[in-house]
DNA sequence: GCTATTAATATACAACTGTATTTTATTTCG
DNA sequence: CGAAATAAAATACAGTTGTATATTAATAGC
């Protein structure tokens, strides 16, 4: 379908001097990589043959986009995380209600994983394994998403007079605790998501009462 | 009047019938995976030969031991469970003085983490990826942590007169997040972990703080 | 000793992998 | 136009993979 957003130029595009036209694009290499993903399939799994062959080029012209394997795998991340940020954006818009602030983020979070254009996964499953660069650039983005949540967490905190104690910790059991969560509900079927969705919120709601508990008392 | 037996084989013994005697057990082959595995290779990228060649044996010499790579795989994930277990029972044993449990056992959890037998490594990322019998195997024995930790914390709350709410998810909760943060701590150098253990213990903390609290307020 | 039974190896094969080298196609500029 | 430059494909190669089939080795019971 349509990706989320045109990926941020990280080539800047070549003074279009004389020479024949490139045909493919970076973006057509991922598309096609993500085409041979999903829910189930991990990036490790990928040859650059195989991605070469779903993007209709010769094995070799892939050498032209990315310089490995682990290459294009750095480029999914981060575009993954891209859509991450989008996800983050739209549960926030979907609150100022008068409706949980919790509930809603985990709600959104998880619907938007099972609509699922593969991105998602690939950021909940595959931190640990693979290629340094690749684990680096995973762990960046999950830093990206603890960042947001710590700014959120202080605006939330000194707009309800509820104190918080050490919203960088906070910000992060959080943002640990929704991937493990959210991983787990990739392999389970659709009719227990509620329930980890009240499960999900309740731990984070023990952590928020927990920090605010804290706060109160070290005053 | 019960003839003396030979004690029973490693795994399962086989009615010794006659034929030629086995030259090298399923525990073999175990170790020679393991000795090829460590805190930044991935079971997913075994292949049978390579783990024949480490084992000393022919290629299909492996299928009389296992059918498949990922049935050795979730063989090695039971072993990495019945480790960590082990891990659990010393972290236990050494608490008794006056310290905090919760600082302690998340001291002896990393600790072995480090002193390393390469079991835990795969139990903390590769829950995510892999066959579905590997990945099941190993959400098998995340519960099983949970579990006992459950135990443990109703047993803690009733000796300490301090009730907790939703015992279950609280240990949920807590495994996700130590889990999570010891799979940081693998790419970490040494002089970041006391700062991660005491990240890890304040984040248990707020947990345990919370769900106190929530006890107490709707008692 | 002979034979049945099992364990392990040897050989073979087709498929696939990453990449080096060569060839062809297409475009732009002088 | 023709030359230069670039993109993509074609070809080639050595390596690895999983497994099917056939062969050899060793043991236990008769």
């Amino acid at each position: 379908m349509t990706p989320p957003r045109k990926a941020a130029a990280t080539r800047k595009s070549r003074p279009p001097g004389q020479g024949r036209k490139p045909a493919i694009s970076r973006q057509d290499v991922v598309d096609a990589a993500l085409k041979l993903l999903g829910p189930h399939r991990s990036v490790a799994t990928l040859s650059l043959r195989e991605v070469a062959r779903a993007a209709n080029i010769a094995p070799n012209s892939f050498y032209r986009q990315f310089k490995s394997i682990d290459d294009l795998a750095v480029a999914l991340i981060e575009q993954a995380g891209e859509s991450l940020r989008d996800i983050i954006w739209k549960a926030r818009s979907r609150i100022t209600e008068g409706e949980s602030v919790i509930r809603t983020s985990v709600e959104t979070f998880l619907q938007q994983l099972q609509s699922d254009q593969h991105y998602l996964h690939l950021l909940l499953r595959e931190g640990a394994v693979g290629s340094a660069a690749f684990k680096h650039a995973v762990e960046r983005q999950l830093e990206f998403f603890e960042k947001e949540l710590q700014i959120d967490l202080i605006r939330l905190a000194s707009a309800s007079k509820t104190p918080i104690h050490n919203a960088d910790l906070v910000s992060r059991a959080i943002t640990r605790l929704v991937f493990s969560m959210a991983t787990s509900a990739v392999e389970l079927p659709a009719t227990l998501h509620p329930k980890l969705i009240d499960d999900t919120t309740e731990m984070i709601n023990m952590i928020m009462v927990g920090t605010q508990t804290l706060a109160q008392s070290q005053k």
